[in-house]
DNA sequence: GAAAAGAGAATGAATGTTCGCTAGCTTTTA
DNA sequence: TAAAAGCTAGCGAACATTCATTCTCTTTTC
């Protein structure tokens, strides 16, 4: 008897997953044709539908993918010690260097949220996850006497999540948008509602 | 020899612009049918096609429309007394009153811009009108000394136009978001930005 | 030799678009 | 001033194509 070879399958699906990311940040989630998506994979049709039963399966899986990457990602802030040292690298890893077709795909998500509500939920779920943990490594700095004690932590939570949207948002639209100065931007006035010294820490009064 | 009744001409292709506005927000550029907007605006298909000779051209007359309205709105800005008054009225109108079914098409539009240049086109004229009337209005208010010498206008519309983006995109997303709010912070920003007055314009003197 | 992995043609529904047609005008003609 | 002719607006069935999915079959693996 052949045992099942639970890590083939897995690879399997990721080079489905990787082949509909492709195809899906080419021509969207509708516009790419499951044709399309056997062929970039490499694969017959009959054979993806062993490992995904159907389109929508496919185009949830990669955003469950998503999901758990920004996860991954953002459950890290816990345990760091210069926040705004990880912070940039967090701001860097998914502003600036995140490849355009992962960005694609995750505008294609944004516009799908207001439609499906399977979507909406995963959607909603990430969002949570990130916001939880901007909003512990946050307080926890608070708390440390690193932020005035006026500062409001949720505001700032929601500035930063707004604007990383917008600034997402402009890099698709524009090529040569420059991310990179945009984030010290953005970083230099979540320090600014911090309440904290602007540049170094050189101001904190506990 | 009958007369060519413009007038009447127009009217049906806003209906049908209308409809297609409708079906796009529910469906989506691609996920809407021929058949369903032509039921949307009570029109055989083949009278629709009399007006709009494909798809492709439908969408990209609801995204002209959209630029139309927008060049308009941003234009008035040049014409004002008090820019406090009036961003805070474009914010409003723009990012809390304007219909879920415009956002929805909006966030539609960011998506194609990635595949469709036609349309990247129409977006990004769209956006040189925005930036160069939010620049505009800025860089008189700063000659006027309602700005401090040292304020980058450039940084502040950018700054402007990615939090703008980034509303737009979490009011979809949530629909217990709460723009208004959003938007004072936006404003408080922007007045921070420029290093005049706080709160009120109590230092007018043009 | 049995189960899993894979291939690829077949299927029926749905798609964007076109075509032939009618109804109701307005202009021209007799 | 009627009838004829010509135009535009509109209809809805029909078209070729494309789509997601399934079926049947072969190959590989243990």
């Amino acid at each position: 008897m052949p045992r099942i070879d639970d890590a083939h399958r897995t690879d399997r699906k990721t080079v489905i997953l990787d082949a509909a990311e492709r195809c899906f940040a080419r021509s969207g989630f509708h516009g790419a044709s499951m044709a399309q998506i056997c062929a970039e994979a490499g694969m017959s049709p009959g054979n993806l539908y062993r490992y995904f039963p159907s389109k929508e399966a496919l185009t949830e899986g990669l955003i469950e993918r998503d999901l758990a990457e920004a996860t991954a990602s953002f459950s890290l802030l816990g345990q760091v010690d210069d926040i705004w040292t990880a912070f940039s690298e967090l701001g860097r890893h998914y502003l600036v260097e995140q490849p355009r077709e992962e960005v694609a795909v995750w505008i294609e998500t944004m516009a799908e949220v207001s439609r499906n509500p399977q979507i909406a939920a995963l959607r909603k779920k990430t969002d949570e996850v990130i916001h939880d943990c901007l909003f512990g490594v946050l307080k926890t700095a608070k708390d440390r006497g690193l932020a005035a004690p006026h500062a409001d932590i949720e505001a700032i939570v929601q500035f930063m999540m707004t604007y990383a949207d917008g600034l997402l948002l402009r890099r698709v639209r524009d090529p040569h948008f420059d991310a990179s100065t945009q984030i010290e931007t953005m970083f230099a006035m979540t320090r600014a509602m911090m309440g904290a010294a602007p540049e170094a820490s050189n101001d904190n009064r506990n």
